[in-house]
DNA sequence: GAAATTACAGACTGACAGTCGGTTTGTCTA
DNA sequence: TAGACAAACCGACTGTCAGTCTGTAATTTC
């Protein structure tokens, strides 16, 4: 078990790239398995065997954004000490992450709708949504039965400042409003 | 031109109603055109006469859906004066309609990945959103600066609360985190 | 070296959205 | 009121696409 696992692994990310480029571009809808067979140079009977249909391939996309997504907000707020110094780095990171098209159209816009929402939010949490729970709890700014809620609202609340950005927003105004929103929901009163 | 306009409304309305039915139920995927023609007893002409295609079909279903909502809002705030409060009422009022899975599966989950977020967005512009930004600025709560992306930010959390109660998620606990994060976010510091 | 497993191949099927050349049926006008 | 016109409706047909099925070749395991 080598030169083969080495040699299926290697197929299945080739079409994992493949996949991750033409739904970010065309959308889930508007790519077509026929696609991903020419540009990958595969027989359907092969990508039938690593990935059970398009919507198991469309999963492994998403995990495999979501994990490098993951590994990227990790490394934006490595070393920061104070909770909401941390948070605030975070969410600014994950904001500009959401800049690219690829985590756009593949995370926020066509998973929910194809994933359907429960196994979306599912993934969610091991994820993102995780990340920021355990930031905001750090904080300590919210009472502990408001936390979890608090964090999906809070969490949609900056994804859908990420998607308006990337649509010709502003970049700066909507970071600045991002941090006020934050301000504003972790002050004291 | 009057029995033969009645006649054509009568049966665009009958096909509403049956495609808003099948696209809650099983999504704009799940639905297919054929099954609309069976229990419309249409024939595909007919169908393709009075619906250019299917996205056509299901725009048309979801600025259906989108007035009614308005309308609903609109009753639900009708004579309340101090601004603050006919904002709470409002909110409130919309998750209690977003616990209705026609809303919610076309509405908040198929929409934007149907029509692209762009349209989407602009039609939200013209309905809950919309209210939603005229509420906030009667506050006087928010620079106004700030005023339109927050007033994003704000709907998004709300409508992520709104997806979560539906989802077994207690109704009461998230009618107070909303309430909660609403009064964070507009108290004075 | 035989058996089992995995990677890959490609013809085929069924479902589906959308098209097209009709027919029927009201409406308007000369 | 005859006849032109347009809207409502019909259903066979087409092209596309996801997914299936019956293989074959290569590699690992025992």
């Amino acid at each position: 078990m080598n030169l083969k696992a080495e040699r299926g692994a290697a197929t299945r990310d080739r079409v994992l790239a493949i996949a991750t480029r033409l739904f970010a571009d065309l959308g889930y809808d508007g790519t077509s398995i026929e696609t991903v067979l020419q540009e990958s140079g595969l027989s359907r009977g092969a990508l039938y065997h690593h990935y059970a249909g398009k919507d198991a391939l469309f999963e492994a996309v998403l995990e495999a954004t979501e994990s490098a997504i993951g590994v990227k907000l990790m490394k934006a707020v490595r070393g920061i000490a104070d909770p909401a110094e941390a948070l605030r780095a975070g969410v600014l990171a994950w904001i500009r992450l959401a800049g690219d098209p690829v985590i756009q159209r593949i995370v926020l816009i066509d998973a929910p709708s194809v994933m359907g929402w429960e196994r979306w939010r599912a993934m969610e949490e091991r994820y993102s949504f995780g990340m920021l729970k355990a930031a905001l709890q750090a904080t300590g700014a919210l009472p502990a039965a408001y936390l979890d809620l608090h964090a999906h609202m809070l969490l949609a609340a900056i994804n859908e400042s990420a998607l308006l950005v990337a649509r010709g927003g502003d970049h700066a105004a909507a970071e600045a409003a991002v941090e006020d929103f934050l301000r504003r929901l972790l002050r004291q009163d």
